[in-house]
RNA sequence: CGGGGCGUGGCUCAGCCUGGUGUAGAGCGCCGCGUUCGGGACGCGGAGGUCGCGGGUUCAAAUCCCGCCGCCCCGACCA
């Protein structure tokens, strides 16, 4: 177990932290709230960014920039927007040393200046759809911050599209939501519920929200995207209108979908362990990291060049060679492993007579994980090995999801499921008894997955017919 | 906002209860030199602190009293 570092099983909030710290991922900022994104923590930021955008691209989005000010008018707009953000809403009232004539929102979500924009932009059916993605930081002056979770500020990507149709834009909201449930799995190797959400935690302001669930190390469920179907709420209150071939005057149909660094919090709780992060490969800072052993000036020597060879080797790979001579090897094993460096290259004097080098894997610690790996292998070996752990890891996340979830038929079984992980329940989709099993448990409906079962059941908490099964879980 | 905890070198903390031990300590980290190096090395030398801030009590305050500020953790809110 690392030094310094409290395990998962004693205290998960503390692991949390201390490893995000330790790591270097992030540092607490002088404002309260607030985070420094420390470059190894942006690093594995822009990974997902690039992976983001990519797919973004590939669904026919562009990228465009809209400003970090609001007028206040504009959240009150749309009523049901204005009541769920105006408690966080940092508000900027002097400008340039005088008070403004109306106070500044700094934006918490772009739906508003982005309708507005849209309304001047959109004349015709001919101009739809619109689609715009955006990569910015917003602020929401939450309660109780902690670090990538829920922070003063953050960064993340909003989508906003504008759409002819109902039809099309819950195509599109829907789009994204695969979209992102393919980069979480596929890249982060987080494995996700893609679903619905209930009534109560739907976006405001919108008709239908999705969401990706995922289930983090402790059995908590993270929200780790979300897509809204804003129906016409936005585009009435912000008068986005466009004639169709008719001639007839119609309102658009807009979405919205956004996935924030608070999905590193998700990367970090779903793989990490005792001894630290495990990243993923495909989206890992440092994907190999060469770390050289030595006795003497002549094995340096010797050991070096075969270490800076199978570094050129690597070249098609995020690598890294340690050539630090003042620490031991041992502690550039821990310290790789604290930032979870998927795979490390061992090179010594006896690999080198050898003609090898011990690959060890950072998902299967000690002496488990090392293969012993010649030389003229080495590239295909590392490629084949980086898959095989991006494989593992997604394995190994959804075996523990399976482990931590229950499908309870009763309400005492539902208060004890969502006390250890997740509990796949028949629900009656009424308010009442989500408010229930909250108050009881502090536990809220996660989703209504897509993936329903067959048949009919009668609600886990009330016992009347149920409409399908939601996934109750206590949350980040 | 409710509950709990904490502010002392870069980090983690001891000292405070019962004021005075003389230049305020430790471990880790940092700097220099040397020996080391296949799972967190060691020796020697060194740098670094207005004890969160402001008052008060006292011959004397890190220590006692009052006020303030900040941070962390748990809950309500939330991506």
């Amino acid at each position: 177990m690392a030094k310094g570092l409290t395990p998962r099983s004693e205290d998960f909030s503390a692991w949390y932290n201390e490893v995000v710290q330790q790591a270097e991922l992030a540092d607490h900022a002088p404002v309260r709230g607030c985070m420094v994104i420390r470059p190894y923590g942006y690093a594995l930021w822009e990974n997902v960014r690039s992976a983001l955008d990519q797919r973004f691209r590939d669904t026919g989005h562009e990228n465009a920039y809209f400003p970090l000010f609001i007028p206040q008018s504009f959240l009150a707009k749309e009523a049901e927007h204005v009541e769920g953000f105006s408690p966080e809403l940092a508000v900027v009232t002097i400008g340039g040393g005088k008070e403004l004539e109306e106070p500044l929102i700094v934006r918490p979500t772009s739906e508003t200046v982005i309708g507005h924009m849209y309304a001047k932009w959109i004349q015709s059916y001919r101009d739809l759809p619109v689609l715009i993605n955006q990569w910015a930081n917003v602020v929401r002056w939450e309660l109780r911050p902690r670090l990538f979770l829920r922070t003063t500020e953050f960064l993340w990507q909003e989508g906003h599209t504008a759409h002819a149709t109902r039809e099309e834009a819950e195509e599109e909201a829907r789009r994204m939501l695969e979209v992102y449930a393919d980069f979480a799995e596929n890249e982060a190797a987080v494995p996700v519920i893609k679903g619905r959400k209930s009534e109560g935690e739907k976006f405001p302001g919108a008709i239908i929200s999705y969401t990706i669930e995922a289930m983090m190390g402790d059995g908590r469920a993270l929200q780790s995207a979300t897509s809204h179907d804003l129906g016409q709420n936005f585009a009435r209150a912000f008068d986005i209108t466009y004639q169709d071939a008719e001639g007839g005057v119609q309102h658009c149909w807009t979405t919205s979908w956004g996935m924030s660094t608070r999905f590193i919090g998700a990367i970090v709780m779903v793989h990490g362990d005792d001894n630290g992060l495990i990243m993923p490969p495909r989206l890992a800072p440092c994907q190999v990291v060469i770390v050289p052993i030595w006795r003497n000036d002549d094995e340096k020597a010797l050991v070096m060049a075969a270490a800076s060879n199978a570094r050129d080797v690597l070249g098609e790979f995020r690598v890294k060679l340690d050539d630090r001579d003042q620490l031991t090897p041992g502690f550039k094993f821990n310290h790789w492993e604290l930032k979870g460096v998927p795979l490390r290259v061992e090179i010594g004097p006896r690999d080198v007579r050898n003609q090898q080098v011990v690959l060890a894997r950072r998902d299967r610690p000690g002496r488990e994980g090392k293969t012993d790996v010649p030389l003229g292998g080495l590239r295909d070996g590392v490629g084949k090995m980086l898959g095989a752990i991006q494989g593992a890891l997604f394995e190994r996340a959804v075996a523990f999801r399976e482990e931590h979830t229950t499908q309870p038929e009763s309400y005492d079984e539902l208060r004890a499921a969502v006390a250890r992980g997740f509990a796949l329940a028949w629900w009656c989709d009424s308010a009442d008894c989500e408010a229930r099993v909250k108050a009881d448990t502090t536990a809220t409906v996660r989703c209504i997955p897509q993936a329903q079962p067959e048949g009919q059941g009668t609600c886990a908490i009330c016992g009347r017919a149920a409409t399908g099964k939601a996934v109750f879980a206590r949350g980040y």
